[in-house]
DNA sequence: GGATGTTTCTGGACGCGGTACACGAACCTA
DNA sequence: TAGGTTCGTGTACCGCGTCCAGAAACATCC
């Protein structure tokens, strides 16, 4: 990628994510200052923002790389509920071995606030909006597996189930991440996530349909 | 809750809201600086705090106002997932004449950004939160309807149905707000997205627990 | 070795959001 | 009139994020 030339990186994200890491956990997020991290890692506060865009970047770089190898995954997956699940469930076999983020972990000795849950909640956001664009024109029995279904297709489903299931592949993560000690691998916890989105599209009630939008 | 006496307000959010929400359709958001509202809505920019602490709050107060409904039906209403879906399905249906905040019907004309999104996101995190209280230990057969269901019981299915149905509802919520000119009442819509999780939790594949944490 | 181009590092300036505080203004009751 | 309470306002301050100009460290081509 790198055309060729221009004078070569002198730091790292990694080596500004821990250096990051260090001062939150010894002060808390709040107390530091994206100069304090600069002067950690040994950059300037100039160069601190060519490596991220926003302090709180910094608190979320596993979870950044998950959403990429998800958006990667689905790339090449079939559209449709079947082939977004299983794309899920691949990247979640994939990424059992990955380290937890401080982020859950450490929440409370980084005193994380407001603005941190703003930010999490903001990967949270990317995710259902990736399984919306996975699972668009899709809904219940539209058989539209082929080529283009109908762009315009607003049936208000598709982002029901989209949100659902982004909101159960957190909530998996989340009390996974934070089983601390006795955490096994991600996933069987996911698949639970899926199982439940499953069962709820093919139910009874929601297959009604009677109260359609 | 005055307890008497003191000077009386000089302004009110609405009117704030409502300068605000001008000026972010002339500008946008991010072009429009607080000063810019307090100047328009007759205040000085310190009043500004004095009726919302952020910026970004004043997008959500029709939101907040319905977060502050739940939860008070929440409050009165027997812990479960039944007891809190019907809670849902209440302030739903109460809700469906309320206006739909520009903040989704003019999410262009705002050039809303990044910020606006996780000022949103947050919202759907108090959302997740606020279930995820109503539904802690009662998961699966946990036959806990009782006083203090164990209140270290950490099963993640409780975490999972919660963000799911919270993610369903912002979903079916969104949808509806966006349908524009042929929206309905909301009432039908959120009953979709409580469909989705009921029959999710009722599930074979879900209740077959084999995959337990 | 020198000229050119590219990428990164750095310092400085700026605007804005949000906090803190002190003081005055406008109301109440006694 | 005096004391208490709440709200409005100006001011100062800090930190995040953006922008820019210049220098530093590489590459390639002559």
């Amino acid at each position: 990628m790198p055309s060729h030339g221009g004078r070569p990186r002198s730091s790292s994200r990694r080596t500004i994510e821990e250096a990051a890491g260090e001062l939150f956990l010894e002060r808390g997020y709040a107390e530091t200052s994206i100069e304090d991290i600069a002067r950690r890692a040994g950059v300037s506060r100039a160069s601190f923002f060519n490596y991220f865009a926003a302090k709180s970047d910094v608190l979320w770089v596993d979870v950044d790389e998950l959403l990429d190898a998800l958006e990667a995954e689905l790339a090449s997956a079939p559209r449709g509920l079947e082939g977004t699940v299983r794309a899920v469930a691949r990247v979640a076999a994939g990424a059992s071995a990955a380290s937890v983020p401080l982020v859950l972990t450490q929440a409370e000795a980084m005193a994380l606030g407001a603005e941190a849950l703003a930010s999490g909640s903001l990967r949270l956001a990317r995710l259902a909006a990736t399984l919306r664009r996975s699972l668009a024109g899709t809904a219940k029995g539209s058989a539209g597996a082929g080529v283009h279904t109908r762009a315009a297709d607003h049936g208000g489903d598709d982002v029901i189930v989209a949100d659902a299931l982004a909101g159960a592949l957190a909530g998996a993560w989340l009390s996974w991440a934070r089983a601390g000690s006795r955490r096994g691998p991600l996933a069987p916890v996911v698949a639970r996530a899926i199982a439940l989105v499953r069962d709820g599209v093919d139910g009874a009630r929601f297959g009604a349909e009677g109260t359609a939008v």
